[in-house]
DNA sequence: CTGAAAGCGCTTACAG
DNA sequence: CTGAAAGCGCTTACAG
């Protein structure tokens, strides 16, 4: 309504501020939702994130909130279960007609990329590894990194290996870290290791932890190194093998998470863990969102980020 | 568009059912952003929230999110500093003409809440307490809490005592607590009491206690007891008092914290700490919003909940 | 009961 | 350059 007066104009500056005066008097703001159905942009993205109350994802939605508000965009949030995945929100989503989509860590079916595509709703993938040519996916090479765990702990010179990971097919990610962790040692020489698999909580790392040490039967034996696919489960096994156990770390076992959350800096724990580079990935991510949005052509596909191992104290 | 047809109608099923393939087909969805132009409500709440990667932050968003989606709502999701407050995201929030809002923390103004009440939209305030008769705010009774906490401690047989809490107004919250804790000490004849500030982190909890540490001038004496502010605060403090000073918790020192986090539980620590009814209030919250949203005439003011202590080791 | 028109609050394209 | 009209995709109130 009240366009950029330029100076020149026939309206005086004083019945200019009047006017918006009296408009701010009243109250007056101008209506995004209606402007919007003209102006084909909500300036609203979604963003859906995994259910969980773990900081890494806290932190991941505070980082972007930060960026978009500060491009003008605002966030309709939305929440999914591990197990649900996004297409059960997507009709939702649809329906407010967003500007673009951002997905943290959900599932997303070969159905709905198609249709993101077909609808020209540009689409990223945080935090896990998605095919589709129509969508950008960024996740942190798990494969590799895990190989670096591998090789940092067979040089640290432990001998004997487990992993905790994620109940079966709960994510792709999970396997991964498994896969590189698991090939490499293979590589070394080292051809056992044992497994237990949690849930991505503390608690589900302390369980973890009390089946792989009950099943070796008798703490004798060489001191024993276990990488774990999160931070959290990473602490919950620290915590049941010196509590429970009356293990030391790492004198007894090494432990190794992924993460690299604030919680593990902590010095009841000092985990030595991986680090991802969020920071960069969610530049990455934000960037082709802004520019998807702006019209520009951009292919999709996966992007791969290299992890680094975070030095500690519990390896 | 396509209205319920009553069965009984002209138009036959397989006609209707031809219709809704193709419209699913060509994909289209009912354009929520239009609909609410003439229907008066976006079912959207803005939900703001003071950035922090406090878990107890993010559970909470986490809650509310299940619970307004529930009920059809969606969420606009907006994060402002401790500092800043609400007042500067508001006119953004207004442009979106959400149904209602809800404020976790954060400061807002008289100004600010006198305009909700004008345009008669529904507010509440998580977390904090506002004195206005047209916002709903739900707290904690922070200051019953700390006097209970004096109470525990005192009844324990700790003599000495300090209490960290929040740098300077950086929320009543913290003051509340203080001024509940100091005042029943000194009914119960404890005038000392020793202070030291931080902002809420682990970090500054572990400042905190060096400070408390360092002024006591060694540690002879009894042992003393801490009441922290917040969990975090109180699981840097410990961390200082164990791995710096050689603490034994709680035979040297008693931690008490506040917010009943996962991390407290955790046995690298078993807080003993304070925990709010967080689900009751959410509870209430909710339903709240929920029929003022639906027109109900509803008061607006202050309640307060009781905490209860949970007791854990470190006391 | 049905169908066409008016209107929600904006923006954009067009006529003056 | 300015101002009035048309249109975004819906819903609601109204005429037939």
């Amino acid at each position: 309504v009240f366009k950029a007066c330029g100076g020149d104009g026939v309206v005086r500056q004083s019945t200019i501020d009047r006017v918006m005066t009296a408009a701010s008097e009243l109250g007056y703001r101008p209506n995004a939702i209606a402007r919007s159905l003209t102006s084909r942009r909500t300036n609203i993205v979604a963003v859906v994130s995994v259910k969980s109350n773990h900081t890494f994802y806290s932190s991941i939605l505070n980082k972007i909130s930060e960026k978009l508000s500060m491009a003008g965009k605002h966030i309709l949030f939305f929440q999914t279960d591990f197990e649900a995945g996004f297409d059960d929100i997507f009709q939702q989503v649809l329906q407010y007609k967003v500007d673009a989509l951002l997905i943290i860590s959900a599932a997303v079916s070969v159905e709905v990329t198609k249709e993101c595509s077909r609808i020209n709703l540009p689409v990223v993938v945080f935090n896990r590894q998605i095919k589709s040519p129509n969508v950008f996916s960024l996740c942190s090479d798990n494969r590799e990194a895990a190989r670096f765990v591998a090789d940092y702990l067979v040089g640290k010179g432990y001998r004997t290996f487990a992993y905790i990971g994620s109940a079966k097919r709960l994510s792709d990610i999970s396997t991964d870290r498994q896969t590189g962790f698991v090939e490499r040692l293979g590589e070394l020489g080292f051809h056992e290791v044992g497994f237990a698999f949690g849930n991505y909580t503390y608690e589900s790392g302390c369980s973890a932890m009390r089946e792989l040490l009950d099943s070796r039967g008798g703490s004798g034996g060489s001191p024993f190194a276990v990488f774990a696919s999160n931070d959290l489960m990473a602490m919950g096994a620290m915590d049941a093998a010196r509590y429970e156990y009356g293990f030391s770390i790492p004198r007894d076992a090494a432990v190794v998470g992924f993460d690299a959350i604030e919680e593990g800096a902590w010095k009841a724990y000092s985990l030595t863990t991986v680090e991802q580079p969020i920071d960069e990935m969610l530049d990455v991510a934000c960037t082709y969102l802004m520019k998807k949005m702006d019209g520009e052509e951009l292919n999709g596909g996966a992007k791969l980020f290299r992890c680094k191992i975070i030095e500690r104290a519990t390896a």
